[in-house]
DNA sequence: TCAAAAGTGTTCCTGTTACACCCATGT
DNA sequence: ACATGGGTGTAACAGGAACACTTTTGA
């Protein structure tokens, strides 16, 4: 479906006024990373609408496999924006212009959208992005240093952020963010960007072996200076 | 604005195929009850509809007065419902013949709805229900022996009972549940019909008066047989 | 005075904190 | 050999769990 049809056909297939946004994570260089699509001259967050004989669920899935081609990604509802005034005319005018379209005030997608917003870990080594029809580029951005985004999806990465601080804490996820083998240091230093604090290195490291969700891998890599690591995995649930 | 009217010409006024549901949270006779309206046969959550120029903020707030005259209630987002077949047609279709109206297919409520739960915790006895235009009655069920509700109301109220368990764990909000002034006994028993389990008695109180939330009053009230306990209330904060 | 309810204390145990110490490897 | 980085151990402490003890009240 091209632009065209999306304008003028959109909606006809989807619910109007209301979106999916995702806030998908990576790691890379020791930085969370998120993935972003240029649209005109602003980014935006890879997002999509939901069809009306879809749940919204599902709507999540398939907007995040059709960007990404990840089938069983970590997937977790982040919020809801929903601010009176979250109109995306005047950006859309701008991309318009730069396409060369024309632009009509009363296109379905200048509507008023309450979004719903969802955050997602990857590797993002293996995530290959798939830029849609609206999309200019697709680009990993530390998630401390963000392009001008359209409207409200700064704050929408900030929402992100600040909640991965606090789930890290209840549940182990973060591995989703590494290769499929990993050493403790590697963890160790993933969860201390994450906080943006010192962990000590001792107790984290038997922390999560004491959750005993990981096996070791008899197997050390070489590397530089010191001792070798052991590789660990997540254990395969029985 | 009568039924007619929110009928005939509510689709100009609020968003389409997006609502708000309340799980409102009370507690009675050592027992968590919440608010349900009668709407024909079966029973409904408070909810509504959002105002095309209102936030998704402002909406849950304003719904939740319109139904309980709380201005500042502990209202918390609960999840997103929405089934590709979340539809209220046939529930809509027995509530019009019952009241003698007439119903048609394309009215815009019975359109695909995807729904917005909060839940709040509110004080049984301060809380006057307000039953709305489509309301035959206002009444406090058992969380626990719900009646027969439309579509998936039953399973918002299941999740926002199994929320409140851990959120209780995390921050002190329960007082919300009681009278200003109420005493540990109180409270402790309010956890244990909350979590379904028993605490601690002894380790529960200093628990509690170690948050340094609340503020002991000295005076004490008589009762039955055992000692005497003091009441306590939340600290006003600086 | 006895049972019941409320307040406080004691003991045990686990998990956290902050290190110290021991291994392995490259220079 | 030595600096660097990875793995393991230990002592001190805080908080949770289970239960005993004391105080206050009504019958």
């Amino acid at each position: 479906m091209n632009v065209q049809d999306v304008i003028e056909h959109g909606a006809e297939y989807f619910l109007p006024n209301l979106s999916i946004d995702h806030v998908i994570i990576g790691y890379q260089d020791d930085t969370l990373k998120c993935l972003l699509l240029k649209v005109g001259d602003k980014w935006v967050l890879p997002g999509g609408y939901i069809l009306q004989e879809e749940s919204v669920d599902h709507a999540a899935e398939r907007i995040l496999m059709e960007r990404t081609g990840l089938k069983r990604p970590h997937l977790r509802f982040l919020s809801v924006f929903g601010n009176k005034d979250r109109k995306f005319d005047n950006d859309f005018k701008g991309f318009f212009k730069k396409r060369g379209l024309p632009w009509r005030e009363d296109y379905w997608i200048n509507d008023r959208f309450v979004t719903l917003a969802y955050y997602s870990l990857v590797n993002i080594d293996t995530t290959h992005p798939v830029p849609g029809e609206f999309d200019d580029a697709a680009e990993w951005f530390s998630m401390d240093e963000l392009p001008e985004m359209w409207l409200d999806h700064n704050s929408i990465v900030d929402t992100a952020r600040e909640r991965l601080k606090g789930d890290i804490a209840r549940e182990q996820v973060t591995y989703n963010l590494l290769p499929t083998e990993f050493t403790m240091p590697q963890l160790h230093q993933l969860h201390q960007t994450i906080l943006g604090s010192k962990l000590d290195r001792s107790r984290f490291q038997k922390k999560m072996i004491a959750t005993g969700m990981f096996e070791r891998l008899p197997q050390v890599v070489k590397e530089s200076p010191g001792r070798n690591p052991y590789q660990y995995r997540l254990k395969k649930e029985a």
